[in-house]
DNA sequence: GCGTCCAGGTCTACC
DNA sequence: GGTAGACCTGGACGC
């Protein structure tokens, strides 16, 4: 039985909009895809230290002065320092202590981000509470149309992850690395049908439950330390890593590049995947560190962008 | 209905 | 160090 056992708020560095942090508008969650959110608060689940905890999240103020509010839900008794250690990662997971200022100054002054910045005033970009999920993203989202890398998520949460009940709400979560490396490439592509994708994402359990570093430990590292650890384990490669290391990177594919080869150069590159090194480069010179702020800010924003355009840019 | 093609990367063998 | 080819699976497409 999930009950609440710790309740915490935190201070936000303004502009900070925690809908389109959480929820964001080009379909994207915060923790988990079976996340429940509605009228500005979030019902969600996260493993810390393998073990799985209810959270519910909302805020109170304006952008400019924005407090969220987070309740903690455990089937079990938490130690203070678990409770400590939670809080922690859920703060970093919201970003609410990240100081955007810079990009937003930057933004301002750019003709590509000029407008979404104010369309999106305040979204954070990705910073997932927990390593082994948003490595399953990246490897179901590798040669695989958005649908079929839906189809795959769903399958391994439907077949292999865990489901709680907490504040009167079911969520499924992703499953654990112990129980993926448990399993045969043959069950995995079997029930998940993710094809010689299985291969990859057991070996990437074994290592996290081996001891690979932990989200903590990569969050400590540069981007580019935590980047070249995450492509070590097999099947993550640049783009991958880019997904998931903290901080966010530039995760270019054959999509993402045809929408910023159009916006960064004004036209559609004859070949995507050959023009990836290029686009990386423009973007690294143009946007810096904040590359991937801009990239997260241009793909939530392709309707209004196409519309101003006159270029649509959400059918690739 | 059936066959063919190929996708929102990565790895490996080969040069 | 650069690059072609293989890799699961299922949806799209042509017939």
């Amino acid at each position: 039985m999930f009950n609440e056992k710790h309740r915490a708020k935190f201070n936000t560095v303004p502009p900070y909009s925690f809908e389109l942090t959480v929820h964001k508008p080009a379909g994207w969650w915060w923790s988990t895809p079976n996340e429940i959110f509605e009228n500005d608060v979030l019902w969600t689940t996260a493993r810390f230290n393998t073990r799985l905890y209810g959270l519910r999240l909302h805020s109170t103020g304006t952008r400019l002065k924005q407090t969220v509010h987070c309740k903690i839900f455990s089937d079990k008794r938490m130690s203070s320092r678990e409770k400590g250690d939670i809080t922690c990662a859920v703060k970093r997971a919201l970003r609410v202590e990240e100081d955007i200022s810079e990009f937003y100054t930057i933004a301002q002054k750019d003709k590509i981000l000029r407008e979404p910045v104010d369309d999106l005033c305040g979204m954070r970009t990705p910073a997932w509470p927990e390593l082994f999920p948003a490595l399953i993203l990246a490897v179901t989202l590798q040669m695989a149309p958005m649908k079929r890398s839906n189809q795959m998520m769903d399958l391994l949460i439907e077949n292999f992850g865990d489901k709680i009940c907490f504040d009167g709400r079911t969520i499924a979560h992703w499953p654990s690395p112990e129980k993926i490396a448990g399993l045969t490439a043959e069950e995995l592509k079997a029930k998940a049908k993710i094809g010689y994708r299985a291969q990859n994402l057991i070996s990437i359990a074994q290592r996290l439950r081996e001891g690979f570093p932990t989200a903590d430990i990569l969050w400590k590292m540069s981007p580019d330390e935590a980047k070249k650890e995450l492509m070590t384990l097999r099947g993550i490669g640049d783009y991958s890593a880019d997904i998931v290391v903290p901080g966010m990177g530039f995760p270019l594919d054959v999509w993402s590049a045809k929408i910023f080869s159009i916006l960064l150069f004004g036209k559609e590159p004859e070949s995507p995947r050959g023009a990836i090194p290029e686009l990386k480069k423009a973007a690294e010179e143009r946007w810096g560190r904040w590359r991937g702020y801009a990239f997260v800010y241009v793909l939530n924003d392709l309707p209004r962008i196409s519309k101003r355009l006159g270029v649509d840019l959400t059918h690739f």
